[in-house]
DNA sequence: GAAGATATTGATACGGCATATCGATACCAA
DNA sequence: TTGGTATCGATATGCCGTATCAATATCTTC
């Protein structure tokens, strides 16, 4: 158990992409003072490696060689640090997604459960006035949109 | 354990408004052959006597002499009839209110937990638009939006 | 108004998800 | 290399919501 991975190799060997993301991650939470484990890194591997929103058991079976709590652990932080968003889907059960940069909304199908991101869609500024109209002050906004993807749609 | 109020009582007694809120709710989960009960009377009251957004556990609390199942599935039923509505406060934990008529979303007070409909708002065309774009058939949304009531900002 | 069919109740058991605990270990800085 | 700590992992614990099932209340029908 220990992490064969230098910490920031460079590019002196072409490797799969999610490597890459992983690196970067671990470099942001190293920024902030969290460690480079070897465990953390196959939580943050897995989580990236999942081609739809996945919820934490889902990644505890991924990684039967780390532990549960562990898992938990680093999906907390991941979701603390921003570098992981939540997603609830219709079934009311709590899923994770690798965060891009910046906040953004979701589209989520609700047939295969593939996600994308809502683009052109700038619903801040008609909240944020809404909002001031009611006599509030808007910190934030948690929004998901249902549907169908194309492939789903056509059936 | 007899339930003495009357189906539709019209107006001849003046009664708190909240009793209006049960009988009309209990009148259209009867339309849809679910049956008027005392414990579901109980648990749609206190739904209703809640100034705020609340858990199943509060109702629970609330009511020591219903059954915890007996509130649960009440709950349950609530949502399942679009009485009652979920809703996601950011400490992720999950709360209902009672769901006016018709789609709407809700102003969330992260200090002192009130809530308030979000008015003058139509973002279901422009996300539906903005689905569009990315391939999907938009069937449903989710959107809260936290912030600080007036009374909160104030401080 | 009585009786039967059935939905509902409530006490409790159960299961899943997430966290707390704590000794052992790995990581990082000096 | 070494010491201070964050982190790990196995397990215990706790909370939330549902399943079970005998007893009961409700509604319909006669």
């Amino acid at each position: 158990m220990v992490a064969t991975t230098p910490r920031h190799s460079g590019h002196e060997h072409p490797r799969p992409r999610s490597a890459a993301v992983v690196d970067d991650i671990v470099a942001q939470l190293s920024d902030r003072g969290y460690r480079d484990t070897e465990p953390r890194r196959l939580v943050i591997s897995a989580a990236a490696a999942q081609g739809r929103p996945f919820t934490a058991e889902e990644l505890c079976a991924a990684l039967p060689c780390v532990g549960r709590a562990t898992v938990y652990r680093g999906l907390r932080l991941l979701v603390e640090t921003d570098q992981v968003c939540r997603v609830l889907l219709d079934d009311r059960e709590l899923r994770y997604q690798l965060s891009h940069q910046g906040h953004h909304h979701h589209l989520l199908c609700a047939v295969c459960g593939a996600s994308a991101d809502l683009e052109g869609c700038d619903v801040e500024d008609m909240l944020r006035d809404a909002a001031v109209a009611a006599g509030f002050r808007m910190s934030g906004h948690w929004l998901e949109v249902y549907g169908r993807c194309g492939e789903c749609a056509a059936d």
